[in-house]
RNA sequence: UCCCCUGUAGCUCAGUCGGUAGAGCAAGCGGCUGUUAACCGCUGGGUCGUAGGUUCGAGUCCUACCGGGGGAGCCA
């Protein structure tokens, strides 16, 4: 007997098969007419199968009126229209095997809506309510729309390390990785820990970006991106950061800023494009029940050419706005999130890339245009979510990248097979990272980054 | 890390001026000719986050700590 999914079973395709289903009890009704209705959900889509489990079923009376939700069940059957009004289908059950109770005494997830915060203390069953599995099912396309993307532009998947011994990617605050055992870690005479005697010979730390390493790989093989985990110690409380988060990053040698926004539009348009195509149950579930305004934001997205604005712009209209600012708008200083918001969400309402900043407040690998005072550097912002993508053309003249780094205090020789990218066939080259969870968030609507990540990792939590 | 809010039944919450704990949902039992957040009735369910303090008396007031949330900064 063939096995069908949920989805399966519920297209009115599979009427007249016979099959077995197995999944997890949402819901069981009694009916008045001396049988139950069992919703069935086995995650394959965001709808339950309903079972009609008749008293003439051996086990009807021990085990079927028993059921609650939670019991992993394997129900066989036939596949046959509905009688009901809110499904084209419904399964006759023939025999219904009872894998696993689940005491509804003891079991949190009972038939009720729960909040999301308290569902983040159970990460362990949160999988098995209608709002997870479909942030999980759109974050699945999003990271397949990833791969598909980047392999039809032609750039190559590298892998670079999670575990890094320069300390100077410049990122922000770093987990250390060491063997060395914090109640006596080595000494050298002068006290100081040891780290040559770490596994590593040498301080080691979790990567804040692959970028540096990217860099390498598309100066060679010309178009990669990255995907991969990516960790920050920073003490952020807020519902758009991680600790542990993943990152997309594209590198492509002979690319230019403009190149770099392109492609970010590109890559931006096609994942959403991909998500409205193929998960429109679970979007609708998030426009309905998450954010009316959801389907809205994506398919603008989706029509309409982002807004670019050199930041030099930005202020301008800043300073024009009229709007009361709790932060002054001031050239030279960096764009609060406030400023962000007025952009996206009021001025625009669509997403906007700025480009062109102060050389001062950015990164020394970016590169200074010729006013000197700029570098190109981009970011795209997205109403409610804010930065989703922050990237630059680098800057690939030796002499330049040499003064900036010491401009911002930064010794050449830790770089040094970065600075060799430069001293040999050096090329124009950009690159930017995408927040692989503020993605999720601005395409389901989700307002906390914790409900999009199965498992979050945040200053003081790491359960599970 | 800073500011603000919050913690009472499995869940969501109410609890007045400080006076001895309440509802809805869920659960258990019973009823109901195909139900769809099913419906109706009954029943059980509490160390009021933790530790101190004020008071004759604290869920309520004060202090500290812990957890959760919102905002800010940092950034993706």
């Amino acid at each position: 007997m063939d096995k069908l999914s949920v989805l399966a079973a519920r297209q009115p395709a599979a009427i007249g098969r016979r099959a077995t289903l197995q999944g997890w009890i949402r819901t069981r009704r009694d009916s008045k007419g001396g049988f139950s209705f069992l919703e069935l959900n086995d995650g394959s889509c965001l709808a339950n199968i309903q079972v009609i489990a008749d008293a003439k079923l051996a086990n009807y009376e021990s085990e079927v009126k028993h059921l609650s939700p939670g019991c992993s069940v394997t129900v066989r059957g036939d596949v046959k229209p509905s009688g009901g009004k809110e499904q084209a289908t419904e399964v006759h059950a023939a025999e219904i095997l009872v894998h696993g109770w689940a005491d509804p005494e003891s079991y949190p997830l009972q038939k009720k809506r729960h909040s999301l915060e308290k569902l983040r203390e159970w990460a362990h069953l949160r999988p098995r309510t209608n709002t997870m599995g479909a942030v999980m099912r759109v974050r699945n396309r999003i990271c397949r729309s990833i791969h598909d993307f980047f392999q039809e532009e032609g750039f190559l998947y590298v892998h670079t390390p999670i575990i890094t011994a320069s300390d100077c990617e410049g990122a922000g605050a770093m987990f250390r990785v060491t063997t060395l055992d914090p109640a006596a870690p080595a000494r050298t005479p002068a006290g100081a820990v040891d780290f040559a005697q770490d596994f590593f010979g040498k301080p080691a730390y979790l990567t804040v970006s692959g970028q540096l390493e990217g860099e390498i790989y598309a100066t060679a093989l010309g178009k990669i991106y990255t995907f991969g985990p990516t960790f920050r110690a920073e003490n952020s409380n807020t519902s758009r950061h991680l600790a542990e988060f993943w990152m997309v990053e594209p590198e492509a040698a002979f690319f230019d800023l403009e190149d770099d926004m392109a492609l970010a539009e590109r890559f931006l348009k096609r994942i959403v494009g991909d998500v409205l195509r193929d998960c429109p149950e679970d979007m609708q579930f998030f426009q309905e029940r998450i954010d009316d305004t959801v389907l809205d934001a994506l398919r603008s997205v989706a029509e309409r050419d982002f807004q670019r604005l050199s930041y030099t712009e930005a202020i301008d209209i800043l300073a024009a706005s009229g709007e009361k600012f709790e932060f002054p708008v001031q050239w030279g200083a960096d764009l609060q999130a406030e400023h962000e918001r007025y952009l996206t969400e009021k001025k625009f309402n669509a997403p906007v890339i700025l480009y062109d900043y102060p050389r001062a407040i950015k990164a020394f690998y970016m590169r200074l245009n010729d006013d000197r005072r700029t570098v190109r550097a981009m970011d795209v912002l997205v109403p409610r979510v804010g930065e989703i993508i922050g990237g630059s053309q680098r800057e690939e003249r030796l002499d330049i990248l040499l003064e900036r780094m010491h401009e911002q205090g930064l010794n050449p020789d830790d770089y040094w097979w970065y600075l060799d990218l430069r001293r040999y066939g050096t090329v124009p080259h950009a690159g930017f990272g995408l927040g692989l969870e503020r993605m999720v968030q601005f395409v389901t609507g989700m307002a906390n980054i914790r409900d999009v990540i199965p498992f979050p990792r945040t200053p003081g939590s790491a359960e599970f």
